[in-house]
DNA sequence: TCTGGGGTCCTAGGACCC
DNA sequence: TCTGGGGTCCTAGGACCC
């Protein structure tokens, strides 16, 4: 398994194409009031400057750095052309991210696997990614599983080839912090200090039992295997998105309800359009609100069936909204959608392709259905408070939240289904399409 | 005015169904 | 009136990764 990282990429990318950067500190992250270094380069590195760290407190380290919000594309252009490297190589390639990958060598044409054949095929691999990417380096972990190519590319940064031999491993990690295996962040090695465990020679230690116990169940026997470096995972090529989510993070702490729900509304439009340019749908919408405090928060709820209409995921992300207490302020608002689907609902209100976002349904009233399956987030409905569409439904209630001119996800009340002051707003046509109780 | 944005995976509790 | 499990789905929160 071959495992390769690009160094400091997107600051690397910023130098390339800015020659007056070269050789200077470089700084890719947010440049706002609240921004985060993403990548720092290795000259910035010297002053303390570390991704994840405040640009705040970037700039008190090293102000003369150039200090860059980042340019995607070029990212991504770049991240492609050594992909493309890649998989000429192995038809096995996993990215893991714009600046990592995964590679199969066992699928890599090669007379075999042997340290000298690894070694010399990794350094024209090096070579090819300066090649192509206009001198950008790449450093490289080479070793029996996953687990220890992705810590042997570590060994060496930047620009280093580290082949760990079949049988090396554990003495190359034994003497580790427990720190370096993937999966073990801050909380976990906290947890795992105040047993008395450091290094990974101290987790060996432990039995597969004690482990869960200590950290659950998937961790626990994970952590377990990891620590006697066994580890089979395969290289995965492709993984299907599990979610699609858009947030922000305000200079300012927001107070008005009114701009949070023309934020949401702009969020999940975003959303929206990227669902559909993937072809996708989704049933979950969750919002995701970060107090002034940094207490965050999520509510979410679930469709009969999935969208991806920018009007719905909108109208269900501003009502989830609602019973949030706000009143302290909020730094961060997010919108996503999960429980995907690569197929797309039949239009049930009859929208177009270009819906408007403050799209107004047309009021149309129907004969009453008793007895009718009521779709939450789905089904527009009518009674004498105006406009609404129906929250949740079971056990012969419907629970329907009214849009008002105040609020547009104003008052919650319930009614029986077969309640004659609910009648459900229907598309206009189809004439005989109509599908009693199914959605 | 410490603390981004886009993700994945796990846990735990409750509802619901058989 | 008291008392089962197992499985699945949903929600909320948290850890973690790059």
């Amino acid at each position: 398994m071959l495992h390769l990282d690009l160094d400091a990429f997107f600051a690397a990318v910023e130098q390339r194409d800015k020659p007056s950067l070269r050789g200077k500190p470089v700084v890719v992250g947010g440049v706002g009031g609240r921004g985060v270094v993403s990548t720092a380069s290795y000259e910035a590195r010297v002053y303390g400057v570390r991704s994840a760290m405040s640009t705040r407190e970037a700039r008190a380290r090293c102000p003369h750095a150039a200090f860059l919000s980042g340019r995607f594309h070029a990212y991504r252009d770049t991240s492609q052309r050594v992909m493309a490297l890649l998989r000429d190589a192995s038809p096995l390639v996993e990215p893991l991210s714009l600046d990592e990958a995964f590679v199969d060598l066992e699928q890599a044409d090669l007379p075999d696997l042997t340290v000298p054949t690894v070694t010399a095929f990794a350094e024209r691999l090096r070579a090819g990614v300066v090649e192509v990417t206009g001198g950008l380096t790449a450093s490289v972990g080479v070793g029996t599983s996953k687990f220890v190519a992705k810590i042997a590319s570590d060994l060496d940064k930047p620009d280093g080839l580290v082949v760990v031999a079949p049988g090396a491993e554990l003495e190359l990690l034994r003497p580790m912090d427990v720190r370096v295996i993937p999966g073990v962040g801050p909380a976990t090695a906290e947890r795992l200090r105040r047993v008395g465990i450091h290094t990974v020679a101290d987790l060996e230690t432990v039995s597969e039992d004690e482990m869960v116990r200590l950290l659950g169940k998937a961790s626990g026997h994970w952590l377990f295997q990891l620590a006697r470096a066994q580890d089979d995972r395969p290289v995965v090529p492709e993984r299907e998105a599990k979610s699609v989510s858009v947030e922000g993070t305000y200079d300012t702490d927001l107070t008005d309800r009114r701009l949070m729900e023309g934020l949401l509304t702009r969020q999940a439009s975003d959303v929206a359009g990227r669902l559909r340019k993937h072809g996708l749908s989704g049933r979950t919408v969750t919002i995701k609100v970060r107090l002034h405090d940094f207490t965050t928060l999520s509510r979410s709820t679930t469709l009969v069936s999935p969208t991806d209409s920018a009007a719905t995921i909108a109208r269900l992300a501003r009502a989830l909204l609602v019973d949030l207490d706000t009143s302290g302020g909020v730094r961060l608002l997010g919108v996503g959608v999960s429980g995907l689907a690569d197929w797309v609902q039949e239009d049930l209100f009859g929208e177009t392709g270009q819906e408007d976002e403050d799209e107004v349904l047309p009021a149309v009233e129907v004969p009453h259905h008793s007895r009718r399956a009521w779709a939450p987030g789905m089904d527009v409905v009518h009674a004498e408070h105006g406009r609404g569409w129906v929250w949740g439904s079971g056990r012969g209630v419907v629970t329907v939240r009214f849009e008002t001119a105040e609020s547009p996800a104003g008052p919650v009340r319930s009614f029986r289904d077969d309640d004659p002051e609910l009648s459900p707003w229907q598309p206009p046509e189809p004439a005989g399409a109509e599908e009693e109780g199914v959605l």
